[in-house]
DNA sequence: CCTAAGGTATATGGTTACCATATAGTCAAG
DNA sequence: CTTGACTATATGGTAACCATATACCTTAGG
């Protein structure tokens, strides 16, 4: 575009148009310095130049990539061939991360939509026997026998871990009790929490939930009540002559995100058989 | 995890440790009644439950598409299966934009990043003969004898036409000047203004660059001199025995966004020749 | 030349989701 | 019963503006 033309200068409102934004925009870039119009008369009227208009394109780039208005003036000012390499350099190391973080949430409302629907329609009452494949389960350390504070944190500790380290794709935390403590019915007593991954890692903290066949069962409401449900599994089991084998597998499918209260969960129980 | 547990409160800053917060965040989540603490003794004194760990973990997924909190609440209040299902789905249409988006960006500072890496390597003083390739443009409506204010708007209306129709890459707005105008000396009075875009379009508006010779020069400086770099340009014509076909295309390689001013900018011309 | 419409200026308060600080009251251990 | 660590409220600040109110100015028409 030419720059011999200096001859308009545009009121503060026709350059606001111009710009496609509102006259307080320009008044504020004028009052922080990132903007200032050429010519402000004895009134105070604002008068801007025809090139400033190229400079205000450059501060709409710059914000696209979310970067603060004073970091704006400072590049403003600062501006060279090298300087904008460099920060163009880092702005996509940033937008990288960005869009992987944006990936992983789609991921996790993507699995949370097919858990639900698929919750809805589902009959609590049933029990099945199902054939089910090796899952990777990604586990917290032991909570075996631990107090509510510490079961807590383990929690806690294990939620940010699965957050820090992207393993949380939108499967429920779920929960592993051993074979002697269902039949103990000792059913709170937790020996990991376990979230499903994708991928295959090389970390120890990596468990395969065995190939193999599970008695599968819903639980609805309240855990306190959950025995109820595992003596409906065990009689279940009883009579197709099925054995318990080393842990059964619990999820929630709706949870505090989709339902309000414990009483309106629904909890899915899988125990390993053979 | 299991609700039977209900044994025992956390203060204000022990459940902010648990959630990964300040004690403020959660004191502000009281306020706009997000999340009141199941209790609040005669002192005014905060204690969670157990529970509400959950409820917490809730808000963090939702803040984390960018949820407003009153949106929060409302979807708190008034959450079920469906309601899930019908939220998550809207949120997967604006992801997906804001990924598109974020892409886009990013080709612009690849462009940006080339372009500028380019151009500070670039002896302004050369003139060369190159065969080129085919480019599609996007143009403007046609600028021919427009006036200032005319010209403005024209460009503004294109620049926001193609940032609306994500036509913008970060190539550099060209100008296209007829054999007539280079003749005449009339090296402000531009045809169109265009921009190169990657995939072929259907529609009118779109023109090929042809393949073919082009004499390349570049222009230092503001463009009231860009006479004498024309002037160089016929010289190299004549000595070459090279003739004007239809246009000559002038891009900045250097603009406002990578130098300060005019007297900064670089300009790449290229005319086409036979 | 004057008026009226419409534009301009400043000042103020509001927005979101908190953070920081100051002050005062409270709790729990030694 | 003191001391240190915690709690509460209140206030002001952040970013990038938007909205509104009030007062002043400009310009085109009669």
């Amino acid at each position: 575009m030419p720059d011999g033309n200096v001859g308009k200068y545009f009121t503060t409102g026709e350059f606001a148009k111009l710009c496609n934004v509102k006259k307080q925009t320009l008044i504020h870039y004028d009052e922080i310095g990132l903007l200032t119009p050429d010519i402000k008369n004895e009134k105070g009227y604002r008068y801007y130049s025809y090139q400033q208009f190229e400079v205000f394109s450059v501060i709409t780039l710059l914000k696209e990539f979310n970067m603060p208005l004073k970091e704006v003036k400072w590049f403003l000012t600062n501006r060279s061939p090298m300087e904008l390499i460099e920060l163009f350099k880092e702005k996509t190391i940033e937008l990288e991360k960005k869009i992987r973080n944006l990936h992983r949430v789609q991921k996790i409302i993507e699995t949370k939509i097919s858990l639900t629907e698929k919750a809805i329609c589902i009959d609590d009452s049933q029990i099945t026997l199902e054939l089910q494949e090796e899952e990777q389960l990604f586990l917290s350390e032991s909570i075996l026998n631990s107090s509510d504070a510490e079961f807590l944190k383990s929690t806690s500790d294990f939620i940010n871990f699965c957050n820090e380290n992207e393993f949380y794709t939108g499967f429920p935390i779920g929960t592993m009790i051993t074979k002697e403590n269902i039949i103990k019915g000792n059913h709170d007593d937790y020996s990991f929490l376990y979230t499903k991954v994708m991928e295959k890692h090389p970390a120890s903290a990596f468990y395969s939930k065995p190939k193999g066949l599970y008695v599968v069962a819903y639980h609805k409401g309240s855990y306190k009540n959950i025995s109820e449900t595992y003596e409906r599994i065990l009689q279940f089991m009883e009579s197709e002559n099925l054995n318990l084998k080393s842990f059964a597998y619990e999820e929630y499918i709706l949870d505090e995100v989709a339902v309000k209260g414990y009483e309106n969960y629904l909890t899915q129980i899988m125990v390993e058989v053979e």
